[in-house]
DNA sequence: AGCACGCCGACT
DNA sequence: GTCGGCGTGCTC
């Protein structure tokens, strides 16, 4: 027979990334017909279900038996591959966080939809000479506004004619409208690089032209250390305008998505388009057209949270990381990685530059630019001429209030003088609810959380009792639960509601608003108050860390801060850094655009480095006292720091673990939590200084656990391991 | 017995 | 990451 001389035809093989946690790729028959590449990307059966992945670089593995290889589903060969920097990006990032590369490849093809095409819009049209049966007024306003030229989809029509879409429908109905196909959505507008061009101050123009020297080299990493206020986005706008005119991509990583809104509107402003937005709560609609318009290069601009550094850019040139400083810009749970590290690692693979900006850069990008690895610029003035703000502390153990109250003399009368004067004041308290503490007058009962054993926070406006660790809550009880006594549970300390509480007894006639996270309404109700405050609705501003950034008040004239002394006493080895940083941008607000601004910070440790820094708004001095202090306690100036690493397989069980450490161990200096994740890569890469490894399955009972171990007999069972080498002693 | 739940290994 | 198999322990 004629066809059986012909040698089988051989099935033709591709290793193929997918989305499982395993180290290897996995190899896939490719379908008659098809031809792939190393990026093409692929949908293919894993065992019972359909995964996405990607053809990756590897050779097929020929030691799988040929019978067990499945055949790809779909070949998308209509979108472009994955480019060859994109892939070397996902093995870095894989190979330096210990993660599968499968999984890290899924970051990237967080759009399934993308994939598939774009199915044609509905829009509709006026058919000639068919004419309504009755003529209404929104009849007319539609068949008019289609007569002007308007066109587009039913809801756009309607819209443009300001009626409602069943008029539409009507019309549609009896004929006089028709529904045709319209193409896919245009691209969208490309930004005007000369649309509003800002006059730079002097300094500012010097650091735009570093900038600039920096794009022409290629791969290199920029540090814009500017106070607040400096205009370091106007400064890196230029360097993206520069990027856009040689043909390029620009990606902007901000921390969080509460910052985007004011990010687009000022780059609206400047290049006369909206940026594409990038972050987990964007529609899947507009998700899918980023990331199409990424990979074909109609999106020239990407403004989003840190899941957009994997967005598979066609010609991306440039990536500004703001606020560079920030810990949101960490991934813990699935793939741990940060994202400031790795724009730069992406800038270094596909030979872009990164600039990272920040008014209280991280001290490892400091010591980045110290050592010349970053080229460093800084912005020491306010753009508008302003002064910085003048800050003092108030030392407690001398100037505080009388008991009961939390509001010093010293900053009552510069409140009142910032009323007389129209003006803002902002007083900054990181800390929720009434009261942090509740105890009974005549038993001392102190009132803990049931499941995780930390106090529980009183809130007064809902009554209730809340664990600010695990969300339990009760009701407030009119008996002490110990004692029985009435009328005898005394709340310590403040929390935001106890200083408005106080604001409101002292300044009745002022106009008070309390911004934090937990209170009724919601992002759009602090979104409304933001607004309000920003237009001068308010007078006195009470607010959580939520108030430090992002929006800008310019009426804010005064900055108080009730303890800020808080989060030094943490056991976190970056507490001093963090400190730092929050309240160098929360007193930054005072006197923003105006000038003349003031910051006063009440301090029972006015000696402390930190609280020093800030006063004599020296941030050389801070980092100098931080990498000393680092040095001496033997972590090195960067990297990443921790005493403690507690781990399990479930993010949260490991977050109460830790917190239950923290809790017997209230004096402990350093229990720092890691995700699972971050703990091993920290074992293989001996970059903490490691006291005890914990890993330890869900529902684990870590406290009777730390209790048996001290009883001498720790039982290790399951899949629970432990590795230490300090005294428990020193957990009770 | 039936079922819910958690653990564990496999996935090309 | 997700699914299915399996053992344990509780009971619509």
């Amino acid at each position: 027979m004629l066809f059986d001389d012909l040698p089988e035809e051989k099935d033709t093989i591709a290793s193929v990334l997918v989305p499982v946690a395993v180290p290897v790729a996995y190899t896939y028959k490719v379908p008659p017909g098809k031809t792939v590449v190393p990026g093409t990307i692929v949908k293919v059966p894993l065992g019972s279900r359909q995964v996405l992945g990607a053809v990756w670089d590897t050779e097929p593995d020929a030691s799988i038996n040929p019978k067990k290889l499945k055949a790809m589903t779909t070949v998308y060969d209509k979108v472009p591959p994955l480019a060859d920097d994109l892939r070397k990006f996902v093995d870095w990032v894989a190979n330096w966080t210990l993660a599968a590369p499968g999984m890290v490849l899924r970051m990237v093809l967080r759009s399934e939809e993308a994939l598939e095409e774009e199915p044609p819009l509905a829009g509709i049209r006026r058919v000639e000479g068919h004419e309504p049966d009755r003529m209404t007024a929104a009849r007319q306003k539609i068949l008019q506004v289609l007569e002007e030229g308007v066109s587009g989809t039913k809801s756009t029509v309607a819209a443009a004619a300001g009626v409602s879409a069943s008029v539409v429908d009507g019309l549609l109905q009896q004929g006089v409208l028709e529904t045709i196909s319209l193409p896919a959505a245009p691209p969208p507008p490309l930004p005007q690089l000369d649309f509003h061009k800002v006059t730079l101050t002097p300094r500012q123009a010097d650091v735009t032209k570093g900038l600039l020297d920096c794009l022409d080299k290629g791969s290199s990493v920029a540090l814009i250390d500017g106070v607040t206020g400096s205009g370091k986005t106007e400064v890196y706008f230029e360097a993206i305008a520069e990027v856009l005119r040689q043909n390029k991509q620009a990606l902007v990583l901000l921390p969080e998505i509460a910052l985007t809104e004011q990010f687009l509107r000022r780059f609206e402003k400047r290049f006369g388009v909206f940026p594409a937005e990038w972050h987990s709560e964007i529609t899947t609609k507009n998700r899918e057209r980023t990331w199409r318009g990424v990979a074909s290069g109609s999106v020239r601009v990407v403004i989003g949270a840190r899941s957009a550094l994997f967005l598979p850019f066609k010609e991306l040139g440039l990536i500004v990381v703001d606020e560079e400083h920030d810990g949101a810009f960490k991934q813990d749970d699935r793939v741990s990685y940060n994202a400031r590290d790795m724009a730069v690692v992406r800038g270094h693979i596909a030979k872009f530059p990164v600039i990272l900006a920040s008014a209280t850069p991280s001290v490892e990008s400091r010591v980045n630019a110290d050592s010349g690895r970053y080229t460093k610029f800084e912005l020491p003035e306010r753009a508008s001429g302003a002064e910085l703000p003048e800050l003092k502390a108030i030392d407690m153990r001398h100037d505080g209030p009388d008991r009961g109250r939390w509001l010093a003399p010293d900053l009552v009368e510069a409140m009142k003088e910032t009323l007389a004067d129209g003006a803002q004041t902002l007083l900054f308290l990181n800390r929720r609810g009434y009261a942090p503490l509740t105890l009974c007058r005549t038993c001392g009962h102190r009132f803990q959380c049931p499941s995780c054993s930390a106090w529980l926070v009183e809130h007064r406006f809902q009554g209730r009792l809340v664990c600010h660790h695990c969300g339990h809550t009760e009701k407030v009880p009119d008996a002490c639960p110990k004692c029985q006594a009435t009328n005898s549970l005394v709340a310590c300390g403040p929390g935001v509601e106890r200083i408005a509480e106080e604001v409101e007894d002292r300044f009745p006639q002022a106009r008070t608003l309390i911004l934090s996270s937990d209170l009724p309404g919601g992002a759009k109700r602090l979104k409304r108050e933001m607004q309000i405050v920003e237009e001068g609705g308010a007078d006195i501003l009470i607010g959580t860390q939520l108030v430090a950034k992002g929006h800008n008040f310019p009426k804010m004239r005064l900055v108080g801060v009730i303890d800020a002394d808080l989060g030094l006493a943490h056991g976190d080895p970056r507490a001093a850094e963090k400190t730092f940083q929050l309240l160098a941008q929360v007193t930054g607000r005072a006197g923003r655009v105006t000038g003349g601004g003031k910051g006063l910070l009440q301090t029972y440790s006015p000696d402390h480095p930190v609280i020093m820094a800030l006063m004599s708004q020296d941030t050389e001095a801070f980092y100098r006292a931080e990498i000393d202090a680092r040095r001496a306690a033997g972590l090195p100036p960067f990297g990443r720091l921790a005493a403690i690493v507690v781990s399990s397989q479930d993010k949260h069980a490991a977050e109460l673990y830790a917190r239950g450490l923290a809790k017997i161990s209230p004096h402990d200096s350093a229990v720092t939590l890691l995700g699972p994740a971050e703990a091993a890569l920290a074992l293989v890469r001996g970059r903490y200084r490691f006291r005890m490894l914990l890993m330890a399955p869900r529902q684990f009972d870590l406290q009777g656990y730390i209790r048996t171990w001290l009883d001498g007999a720790p039982r290790l069972t399951g899949n629970l391991r432990l590795q230490v080498d300090i005294d428990p002693q020193q957990f009770l």
